[in-house]
DNA sequence: GATATAAAACCT
DNA sequence: GGTTTTATATCA
């Protein structure tokens, strides 16, 4: 036993702040101190809820005490704190914030304060304690003693029920027999039943009851990519693969049967997907293969039902976890695979909080667990295929479709010199003559709202959001012009805001114009569009995805969301009403994002029995990403994007970080900004380090939610570099407190 | 992020 | 002179 005279303890505290706070341990507490568990510890005026890291030997200042120890048991191990310490080191995050992200939202305590009137009407501030989850116990009934006959009306029938059906939780009477507490109270009290109160889950699919099926035969190329990951996985080492399939090329099935030769070892599976609410059909499909618990985290969960499943993963419950990007957080333990579906997909990324991209943390997880992992796309990333074949991540290809469906036969549509009609002929002769044979048609604009820019005839003003700087999109349907990066909104003005002019022109077309114009052209078909703004709240999704499913809409517009998740056997035409949206945005990922989506959308039509057809319409008909992504060919795109990539300096020839600085005052962020490039430039020097340092620029948007933010682009040949001056940089660099600094990184191929 | 204090801007 | 808004500093 130590004799300590004092027991000091190092807290992180989920605030932006950086570095961890000391705290001193009052004796009665000692025996309870383990890392991991959550404290309650006064930080400046309030109480806040900070994470034990561990013990720290003397610290001479003055500390204050820890009030609570507040966990039983820890909720993360060192397993787990190292990952998250890598975590903020890797994005300059701090690391309470890491922490509380990767943990179930709402357990914290936090203090708050009220407005209070006492006795006297005069008013007070009160403080109190806010927020903190609790396990959900429920009151479970069990019949003791059946001699009472005394026991007459609703009790008797409660007893007669428990006698039949055993034991009965509160809920399940209440809802059999009404509201009958008293009833049962008084049947505790003449000891006609028991009653024992314990933890329940709240379970999203406790409704849902699932069949079983059985493994499928795999085909040749199937049985070599499973034969590959299997080999890997009994090493019990690090392994990652590229899972290089086709729509339609049965990667899911490789997954599963991975999977279950990874529970075989007594290992555990965790699954990431990018969008789990649009997915259902995957996770039952996991439900009938698997015996095991099979927890599903989404961001669909309540903070309840989160922290239910995270529990029942963290008792070792579930061995299968299935969840987007956030799940890769699950406590699971012995992961023996990682799988990261369409890892190509933006919605890995994490942009607000703590960010991170969950596709690259999935190889950081795998690796410091040994694990095998799998990114599986039929349209992966550039720097994942280029990775494969540098030999730093195992190729798996599967380039044929399990069942030979034919692809379906695709045309590019020059739109140039057409006076921008909304559909050229050919497409809309597609449209009647498949309106007519009874097959439903998508169409892809990557674009919502109506128009995308008001311009003034007279003086040639255009509205723009006072924020961003960018123009302000239409929405008919709001009356509103709105702005699609920081929601800003301003009603539809009748004569030019500059000049008071009253030419004022809507240009550029959206989802919902082209909704308009396709309602015009086929007054009697069905018509139903799916965006952002469709599908607002629970449930918007599906709502939409079911008038396709039972044939009900005939026509479906939509955004890049139609193109993801869901299959639909009944789609035989797709018109892309304007690739060059996506083209020509200013992201040097431009071609690789619409190559994608083309590629995507081109995989919705005809997978039922009927061949489909695709018609893309593009101002840029013979641009690499269009004619590769018609011709099916992803081998003639990698090359020329190869090519280009390496022409520019863009990864994966290059990476890059962007070290974006905030603050709430201008000058600050302005300031933190200069010093930080300067700063990174004398590393640089001093370090003899070939990286770029680009800005400090501003945000293409200024200010979001209140706050000033400004950008340094770090550029270099080698990730060492990169991570050379950002290590240097936090080592010396000093902000004032109410700047913010967090690093935005490029896909991971470090490993 | 919340809170306290200081400085600047605004009010009549 | 008084009140509101904005900037800055601190938290163990």
């Amino acid at each position: 036993m130590p004799t300590l005279s004092r027991h000091i303890v190092e807290v992180a505290i989920p605030l932006p702040l950086q570095g961890s706070f000391h705290y001193l341990v009052p004796q009665h507490l000692w025996p309870l101190v383990v890392p991991g568990k959550r404290v309650l510890v006064p930080f400046g005026k309030r109480k806040v809820t900070g994470y034990l890291l561990g013990s720290s030997d003397n610290h001479q200042n003055e500390l204050k005490e820890v009030i609570e120890i507040l966990d039983e048991a820890p909720l993360f191990n060192a397993d787990e704190l190292e990952f998250y310490c890598w975590i903020a080191n890797y994005y300059l995050h701090p690391l309470g914030e890491v922490i509380k992200m990767a943990l179930p939202a709402g357990i914290n305590l936090v203090s708050k304060t009220r407005l209070e009137t006492d006795e006297d009407g005069v008013p007070v501030v009160t403080e109190f304690l806010a927020g903190g989850k609790h396990v959900r116990t429920e009151k479970f009934y069990r019949l003791r003693f059946d001699g009472e006959e005394k026991v007459r009306g609703k009790g008797r029938e409660i007893l007669d029920h428990l006698r039949s059906e055993g034991e009965c939780s509160a809920s399940q009477l209440r809802e059999r027999f009404g509201s009958c507490s008293e009833v049962l109270n008084r049947l505790v009290k003449i000891a006609a039943v028991t009653v024992e109160e314990r933890e329940v889950y709240r379970d999203p699919f406790h409704h849902e009851s699932f069949g079983k099926d059985a493994p499928l035969p795999l085909n040749a190329e199937q049985e070599k990519a499973f034969g590959a990951l299997h080999a890997a996985l009994e090493t019990g080492k690090f392994a990652p693969f590229l899972l290089h399939g086709v729509t339609g090329s049965g990667k899911t099935e490789v997954y599963l049967q991975t999977i279950a030769a990874t529970l075989a070892e007594g290992k555990t599976a965790l699954v990431l997907v990018p969008e789990i609410a649009l997915t259902p059909q995957l996770v039952g499909r996991f439900k009938r293969r698997f015996d095991c618990g099979i927890a599903v985290l989404h961001s669909g969960l309540s903070d309840g039902e989160r922290y239910d499943e995270w529990r029942r993963i963290r008792r070792g419950e579930a061995s299968i976890v299935i969840g987007a990007r956030s799940a890769l957080f699950a406590p699971l333990e012995r992961v023996g695979v990682i799988v990261v579906d369409e890892e190509h997909e933006a919605s890995y990324k994490q942009s607000e909080g703590v960010r991170y991209n969950a596709r690259d943390l999935a190889l950081v997880r795998g690796k410091l667990a040994g694990a095998v992992v799998i990114l599986g796309s039929a349209t992966p990333l550039i720097t994942t295929l280029y990775a494969a074949r540098e030999g730093r991540l195992g190729y798996l290809r599967l380039a044929n479709r399990v069942r030979e469906l034919p692809m379906p036969e695709t045309t590019l549509l020059d739109a140039r010199g057409q006076k921008g009609a909304t559909f050229l002929e050919p497409l809309v002769e597609a449209m009647r003559a498949n309106l007519e044979g009874g097959g439903q048609t998508l169409l892809f604009l990557n674009r919502r709202g109506f128009a995308t820019y008001l311009v003034c005839q007279d003086c040639g003003h255009v509205l723009r959001c006072p924020n961003c700087e960018v123009t302000l999109t239409y929405h008919r349907s709001r009356g509103r012009h709105v702005c699609h990066y920081c929601d800003f909104t301003l009603p539809a003005p009748t004569l030019c805001p500059k000049c008071q002019g009253p030419e004022i022109t809507l240009l550029g077309r959206g989802t919902e114009r082209v909704e308009e114009e396709v309602k015009e052209l086929f007054p009697e078909a069905s018509v139903a569009r799916m965006d952002r703004d469709t599908t607002r709240g629970k449930g918007g999704h599906a709502r939409v995805l079911k008038g396709v499913e039972d044939g009900s809409i005939d026509i479906l517009i939509g955004t890049q969301m139609i193109a993801k998740g869901h299959d639909f056997p009944g789609v035989t035409l797709v018109g892309v009403v304007s690739a060059d949206a996506s083209l020509n945005l200013p992201d040097f990922r431009s071609a690789e994002r619409t190559f994608q989506l083309v590629t995507q959308v081109i995989g919705r039509a005809g997978r039922g029995d009927r061949a489909g057809r695709v018609l893309v319409q593009t101002l840029a008909p013979e641009h690499y990403a269009l004619t590769a992504a018609v011709a099916h060919d992803y081998d003639a795109f990698y090359e020329q994007e190869i090519v280009y990539r390496r022409d520019v300096g863009y990864p994966p020839f290059t990476h890059l970080v962007a070290l974006t600085i905030s603050s709430t005052s201008h000058t600050q962020a302005e300031k933190a900004s200069e010093d930080a490039a300067e700063l990174l430039r004398r590393i640089k020097r001093d370090c003899q380090l070939r990286v770029e340092v680009l800005g400090p620029v501003t945000a293409p948007l200024g200010k979001v939610r209140g706050r000033f933010r400004w950008q340094i682009l770090l550029k270099g040949k080698e990730r060492m570099e990169l991570h050379r001056i950002l290590f240097h940089f936090r080592a010396v660099y000093t902000h004032p407190s109410t700047v913010r600094l967090v690093a935005d990184v490029d896909p991971v191929e470090m490993l």
